[in-house]
DNA sequence: ATAATATGACCACGCTTGTAGTCATACACA
DNA sequence: TGTGTATGACTACAAGCGTGGTCATATTAT
């Protein structure tokens, strides 16, 4: 499985949410912050198929676009990279070094700890 | 300041642990699993100059190579950055991605758990 | 019916990254 | 003293990525 950039995770996050969307439909559903043309988001989407992380299906003169693989696997997998190229492969000093910097909420804080609970089982 | 290469971070993690290596000696520091050629590794140094990531020291007819951004510093904002990218900014899910996807150790945990008991107070 | 618009197919272009090659020179050993 | 070897400076080049243009055609609005 080739990568995915940042860029078109964000087509990825768009699609997972909704899927079946058309390109004009992913284009207006990114609005906000992000200015990209509609024929930027149509590359994206373009390289999206090209890579296997989304699938078409026609629609009359136009494609819907759905995701060929599942957000929780590719998120996982991305972290499990990301933590072996950054951290070695530890997750605490991980953990540690985003308490430090952006200060972790007191809700993150008690959500990490129930999670932790739980695989203490 | 530029973006640092998943390559070129391995050279950085070299010149964090030993800095004021030469350039063949990081080579010869990466030996194992890396097959690089030492004109590879001295494009990775000096891109990592002209970002800024790496400042000289000149020893006779060749450099010595020092780390010119702090390693903690970097890894927070690579963690921040990677969270934001992923999980939109909401650490919890990632360690739960994990746990899922790999396992924590036990040791994980414990060490987790030791930092959020200091992170509560 | 004609003109503006939307859509897909294909193309472009500069920057980054991985992976070195070439060249000139300096040093080290035979 | 000549020859291999290490070093820096510069160059190369294909693939990936961000960004969007062109062209042909189909659809919609007037």
């Amino acid at each position: 499985m080739t990568q995915i950039s940042a860029s078109e995770l964000e087509v990825m996050d768009i699609l997972w949410a909704r899927p079946g969307l058309a390109a004009s439909d992913v284009h207006d559903a990114l609005g906000d912050g992000r200015n990209w043309n509609v024929r930027t988001v149509k590359t994206f989407l373009a390289r999206l198929v090209e890579k296997g992380a989304l699938t078409t299906v026609e629609d009359g003169r136009r494609y819907l676009y759905f995701p060929a693989i599942k957000e929780d696997e590719y998120k996982a997998a991305a972290a499990t990279q990301f933590i072996d190229r950054v951290f070695s492969g530890r997750a605490a000093p991980l953990v540690a070094h985003l308490a430090d910097s952006r200060g972790l909420t007191r809700e993150d804080i008690a959500e990490l700890e129930k999670l932790l609970g739980e695989l203490k089982k």
